[in-house]
This record gives C-alpha cells, sequence and structure tokens, in this order.
DNA sequence: ACATCATCGTTGCATCCGCAACGACATTGA
DNA sequence: TCAATGTCGTTGCGGATGCAACGATGATGT
C-alpha cells in the first residue's frame, strides 16, 4: 500500500491550519494590518491585562524574540506601551494604551463571528473537533 | 465575556499543527534533515510518479517558488532528476532516483507509525476528527 | 504567418522566522 | 559582600517564505 500525502493527519493538520488562518486575516486585514504573532499578543493583552514579554511567550505558543518584535511593532502604531517594572527592572510591562483595547474590542467581534462560521461548518462534531485539537497540542 | 485566545479555533488549530509537524519532523530528522516542502515534493512524487513542478504545486499546498527550491535541492542531494517534457517544452519532469525511492519507502514507514500514534492518541474520534479536517480546508 | 496573450519554472528582493549570542539585572551561596 | 549563576528582553545573522517580475515557450485569433 502506498504512503498518500494527501491522507497524512500531519499534513491535513497543516493545511487545514493554513487555510483557516488565511481566511481569518483576510477577514481582519481591512480592520488592522496585523501578523498572527501580533495579533496574539494584542489578544493576550487584551485578555490578561499588563502582562511581560516572557508572560506572553509561555502563553500564546512564539518565540520570545518573536514577541519582542511583535510588541515593538504594536507600540509603534500605539497599540501598546511598555513600561519598567517595580521590583524586577528586568521586566518589562506591556498594556494595551486605549486605541489597543477599542482595536481589540472590533477584533474580538470579529474573531467570534467567524469562530461561530467554522462552528456552523463542523456542526455537530464541533466541541468533540476542539477537544481532540487540544489532546494533539498537549 | 472577553474575547480568549486560548478558545480560539484557528489558535488551536495552529498551535496543534505546529506541535505536530514538530514531533514527526523529529523522527525523520535522523534519517534525512528534509523541510516540510521537500518532505511533500518527495512524498508526492512517491506516489505519482513524474509530475511537473505546477503539477507538485497544485497537489501539496505549497507556491510554485516553494516547489521549485525544494526541487531544486532535491535534486543536488541526488533524490529526484529533472528532465524536459516532450511536447510542452516549458515543463520540467520530476521524478524520484533509486536513492529517493527508497528513502520515500523508509520515510513512509516512519510516518505510516506516526500517524498510527497519532491515531492512537485520538482514540475513537479519529476518522471523524480527520473528516472535520477536509471539511475545513475545503 | 504573426501579433497578442497565457502559462511554466526560476530568480530577486523584502520580510519573517529561529536560534544563539549579548547586556542588564536578579538570585544564590559561601 | 561579592563572585558565580540564572533570567529577561533585544538584536544579529543565516535561512526560509511570499510576491512580483522575468525569459522562454505555447496557444489563440485573425
Amino acid at each position: 500500500m502506498p504512503f498518500v500525502l494527501d491522507e497524512f493527519l500531519p499534513y491535513r493538520l497543516s493545511v487545514a491550519a493554513t487555510e483557516v488562518s488565511r481566511r481569518f486575516a483576510a477577514r481582519y486585514a481591512a480592520e488592522a494590518g496585523l501578523s498572527i504573532p501580533e495579533w496574539r499578543v494584542l489578544a493576550h493583552l487584551g485578555h490578561s491585562g499588563a502582562a511581560s514579554v516572557r508572560d506572553i511567550t509561555a502563553k500564546v505558543s512564539l518565540e520570545k524574540s518573536i514577541v519582542s518584535r511583535a510588541a515593538s511593532r504594536l507600540e509603534d502604531r500605539g497599540i501598546l506601551r511598555k513600561s519598567a517594572h517595580d521590583g524586577d527592572r528586568r521586566l518589562i510591562v506591556l498594556e494595551l494604551t486605549e486605541d489597543g483595547t477599542a482595536l481589540m474590542a472590533r477584533l474580538a467581534e470579529l474573531a467570534e463571528a467567524f469562530q461561530a462560521e467554522l462552528r456552523h461548518q463542523l456542526g455537530a462534531d464541533a466541541h468533540r473537533f476542539e477537544a481532540a485539537l487540544k489532546r494533539l497540542a498537549g
């Protein structure tokens, strides 16, 4: 029996992830031209409030160098600000500006709507599907 | 209700895909230091026999420039050869060498074994999970 | 036949990613 | 106290990616 790439689970997973990310990026491109790392940093800060680069690195599956550069770009655009941490001056505190909070509020709506579409596309299996994803990543 | 990145389906999908690809790459790294595009080109040629860059581009979800460069690297390593197409000289025919075929045979075993592990990890939902992936990519 | 337009594969270029330094600071242990 | 070690965020650098040319070749329409 020959090996068929098209039936290979890691391949299918990668293709699906790329396609879904591409579709979502097309949605928020009009609202804000964010890269995926920038989107993840923004979304995490919107939920967590102030956080250090290290905190974000640990939570959103990105290298610290990528988080660092994404944060600098978001700072340049006025979406977040950096400040010193009291007590540990190695740390840098990142938090959203008002503009950043407003942007996140708009993107959260887009994201929820998009996710609703995906779940509709998945039908009744959606919940099991998401549980399976967590099992694979763990 | 606040937006939580960790529950966002495109994020979970991306994390799972990255993690699974990383695990699989670790398996075949010992056998052959292939990039993901190289692996896909090799796998497709193993299944399809001779094919043009364009054929592969259409089948394995990669840009034509990436397929072109991956093919050149595989050629340098003696895994595939390029030849002219009779009748349409724009096309380049790619096919595996004997070494390439032998390499693919070894990697196919690794791949099947790895996939079996993943399906075991997914349990009874494995089949529905793969069907859902196809639905998302389509 | 010939001009026009489409297609194929390659390459240049700007950008992004991943890893390994690095400087600054904190913690540890004697 | 102070040297050794660990941690934080940034940056340099090599390599990969994505897009837009480009030259070469085919197809089309008159």
